[in-house]
DNA sequence: TATTTAACTTGTTATTTGCAAGCTAAATTA
DNA sequence: TAATTTAGCTTGCAAATAACAAGTTAAATA
């Protein structure tokens, strides 16, 4: 599909801004990994099974867009090491909500592949989205919305 | 890429099973137009402006996926109506994690294009991800993981 | 009965993907 | 110091997928 092809419509929304970025499904397994502290080319490659030319584009796109950061390793300056930024951090809840929905919705007779375990409180992680002024959890019957003039 | 392709290392878990299902930008567009209350094709059709053969393709997908029903419409039965299952209802946190990120990282001047009222607590909505059990926000510094001996 | 409309399907072309092979510079080994 | 290995790419090419346009079918409306 053509890059940047946001529909024309009233809705344009931060959901098409997003996935303009994110729309690929490498995208988000390489973020995965990231999260799990993977943060060299070849443990990318390794754990992925990508061909090298899809993560050398996918990685310059999360460089391109400040999602993640390339160094050069202090031992050795020929690998490189990928980094999360701020804002690469900050989709932890997109993974998270993806796991949960897989966890859910198509977990096998064995149940989820990997459990999270929340450090702080000492229990099973069960991420829910909550809203942060009342902190119940959302329901689609209970958000309403209106538009910003200005778009 | 070729589709199930599951990693096959140790950490294949329900990211990539999800993805493998809803790894691709219109289906998330579709999602997010359904969220707002969309149904028939014709409306899915205008607002994204998607090529008829690529959004038959992806309602079947949620279709046979069972995140969509569909229905013929009582009053014209030359109309098919899409609608959200349980499964497919429970992606909302997903279509608000993007919001969530997009509206903080890829805003411009003019602030979110949306706004969400979170009718319930009468606030704006920010959602935010929380232990289910301890109601924290989840940073990724207090999540540790194990896998599942079965996987 | 003729026309319009909804929801597709079927070409055709353009873009993207995945695989394999090659390349370059840095590090290691002989 | 020279030869080899390794990390991280880039390039070429066949195959899959997407976008656009045009055609189809069955139901509703004029």
């Amino acid at each position: 599909m053509k890059k940047s092809t946001l529909p024309s419509d009233h809705r344009t929304c931060s959901v098409a801004r997003t996935l303009d970025i994110l729309g690929d499904r490498w995208i988000f397994l390489i973020l995965r990994e990231a999260f799990f502290g993977v943060r060299y080319y070849d443990q990318f490659l390794s754990n992925l099974g990508i061909a090298t030319n899809i993560l050398s584009n996918r990685l310059k796109r999360l460089v391109e867009n400040d999602i993640m950061e390339k160094h050069k390793d202090l031992k050795d300056s020929r690998r490189m090491k990928y980094r999360l930024t701020d804002k690469g951090r900050d989709l932890y809840p997109v993974t998270l909500a993806f796991m949960q929905w897989g966890d859910r919705w198509l977990a096998d007779e064995n149940g989820p592949p990997l459990l999270l375990h929340h450090t702080p409180c000492n229990h099973a992680l069960e991420p829910i989205m909550c809203c942060a002024h009342c902190k119940e959890i959302i329901k689609i019957k209970d958000v309403s919305y209106e538009e910003q003039s200005g778009e």
